[in-house]
DNA sequence: TTAAACTTTCAAATATTTCTGAAAATAAAT
DNA sequence: ATTTATTTTCAGAAATATTTGAAAGTTTAA
């Protein structure tokens, strides 16, 4: 396969995933795009290649950098922005929990938080009261997990994929 | 807080969260309103607490059908079919686990594996095939470990966390 | 200054996803 | 066989999300 051919690929399988995890399509495209790119890009180099409008590379450039995922690099004696993706994939990985922790676990728990204890008496309220504790404690677990891993260099997190396969 | 108050706003938050990781609302709120049902639900039953139509209740439970995260109950003596959800919260997970597993990672490591060994020489080349290995590295490694918790009981997995944790 | 290069914004257009509701299909009872 | 109960389907409507492109804003250079 040519690497035009494989770039395109991928850049297109990114954005698929991307879009099925919740981030939009273009987003992940611009990101898969940095990530093959040796050199930082433009927004213009950015456009051209996905053929995407000025509006959207800019938009999506921003929540990249919001992020954390990619960077603003100044080269000097250039007006233009050029923009570069992380490249150590388990620091991507990183950044990713930690943003979708904030985003969506956080909120969950503060939502179980508030349903617990639920006046009255019955199966039903019983019921819900049960429930509502193994939820909170299993967010609760995957919450520290995501901690532990965020925190992590990928050493430790190397490690401990082994001791899980052994 | 009230029961009612309570169901209400947690089936509010399950179908948010769910929207987030790329699961219709519905489907998510349909899943929510199962769990804090003592009893197993008709569509009728469905279709008025969430107030949404039979055509939509009927391809949502569906759908949780096919994820393995509802069953269809059969009440001696009645026609109507009944809905119930899977109480057991490190099953579901599991499920969930297995479903996206099966939809997402697997294709991507088919991707990366295809985009693997291009052609040519170059710095472009070398660092495409470099970051195409550790993102199949990485991939393959969070694909054995889904696998790993897939089969895990809750015990095995329990006990993991704590290792994890400590 | 003024002009040129570049970035940001946002209202309107487009695309995508989800939902409705009525009709068709299926299954059970009489 | 006919009626009644229930489920499924699906074309069109509605709701959401994404994208465009042109105008406004900003920064740097001359």
């Amino acid at each position: 396969m040519e690497l035009e051919e494989a770039k395109a690929k991928f850049i297109q399988a990114w954005g698929t995933l991307g879009s099925s995890w919740g981030i939009n399509r273009t987003m992940s495209q611009i990101h898969a795009l940095l990530i093959v790119s040796v050199d930082p890009l433009t927004t213009e180099e950015i456009m051209d290649q996905l053929k995407i409008s000025r509006g959207n590379a800019n938009m999506n450039v921003r929540a990249l950098m919001d992020w954390g995922l990619i960077t603003k690099e100044l080269v000097p004696g250039e007006r233009k922005e050029y923009f570069q993706a992380g490249k150590d994939i388990w620091q991507v990985a990183r950044q990713i929990a930690k943003e979708r922790k904030r985003r969506e676990v956080e909120p969950i728990l503060e939502v179980l938080d508030q349903v617990k204890e639920v006046k009255g008496t019955g199966a039903e309220v019983d019921e819900f009261n049960r429930m509502m504790g193994e939820l909170e404690d299993f967010t609760g677990k995957a919450d520290t997990t995501l901690d532990k891993f965020i925190r992590s260099d990928e050493n430790w997190f190397y490690k401990t994929l082994l001791t899980l396969m052994k």
